[in-house]
DNA sequence: TGGGAATATATGGGCGTCAATGGGTATATG
DNA sequence: CATATACCCATTGACGCCCATATATTCCCA
């Protein structure tokens, strides 16, 4: 499996390091199995994470802006600056740093999400408060839901 | 990780040294690790920095306006004509020159942003402000936004 | 197929190393 | 010679690496 599926609730020890899934490590590709990025949800109190290969896309997509414009630093600042890397131990534990901690409400517990090409982690309670309104708004949506689902591939 | 992200708080001692911070230092290749070029930013009161390989591909984009434009002309002495190489030292700190630093409003402190192939260093609360606006400018530009980030690798 | 062994995962803790910072002294440069 | 800058050494706290354990999972063989 390649993509990032399934939830975990991880502990946070004294030092502030927390488990990434093992299902989750296996997605990242080997040669980078030791780094992953993290950085603030823009549409949640929640953080997103995904291995180094997705950042440099992204950076390569923005390189293409023209680069002396207004949208180039927007973007530049935004993405680059506020996203972190994080080393993945030989455990498979990392940090989660202190100001995404605070962003997500993150405490003792911390609850992963998967997302296909990326993941979520969570406080566990607002994570799984998220899942349940997420689902309420997808079945009152029948609609989309069904030609989304009902493609081919 | 080979680019410049995330951002960073440094002090700035009396002998006026910063520390580069530790993971972009290890973006800068090996062999030109103690050297680093900075210039005034264009479009704020920001210093910019990279590598000496960098060099070459500013000049690649400015070659890329038209010759005989007066953009042309702007960028390349305000640019070329603006740069300065600094040294690393063994400790991993360099020296802002006074003019820069004036620029840029710094004192006792410099925040470092990572920018992907570059950074900018900033008076941190001037820094922190930016990137406020620079975040907002963005999610009022959700398409575009959505285009950069969300495709999948 | 059931049960026990081997392995993997989540978690805890000790300790050495490295990063950021401070300061003294040598060296260079004008 | 005077100032600026590079090199050396020291300190502190954070982080990475190693080892350990308990539980869960997989595997294998009788």
């Amino acid at each position: 499996m390649d993509l990032f599926v399934s939830k975990y609730f991880n502990k946070i020890d004294k030092k502030g390091r927390v488990s990434l899934p093992s299902s989750f490590r296996n997605v990242l590709p080997k040669a980078s199995r030791n780094e992953i990025i993290l950085y603030k949800s823009i549409k949640s109190p929640s953080i997103e994470g995904c291995g180094v290969g997705r950042l440099k896309e992204i950076a390569k997509r923005i390189n293409y802006l023209d680069f002396f414009s207004e949208d180039y630093d927007d973007f530049s600042t935004s993405i680059f600056s506020e996203i972190v890397t994080t080393n993945v131990d030989k455990e498979g534990r990392f940090l989660i740093p202190e100001e995404l901690k605070l962003y997500a409400g993150i405490k003792t517990e911390a609850a992963f999400f998967g997302q296909g090409y990326f993941f979520q982690i969570w406080e566990p309670n607002q994570g799984l408060k998220n899942t349940e309104v997420s689902r309420k708004r997808l079945l009152e949506e029948k609609k989309s839901l069904r030609t989304i689902l009902t493609q081919q591939q």
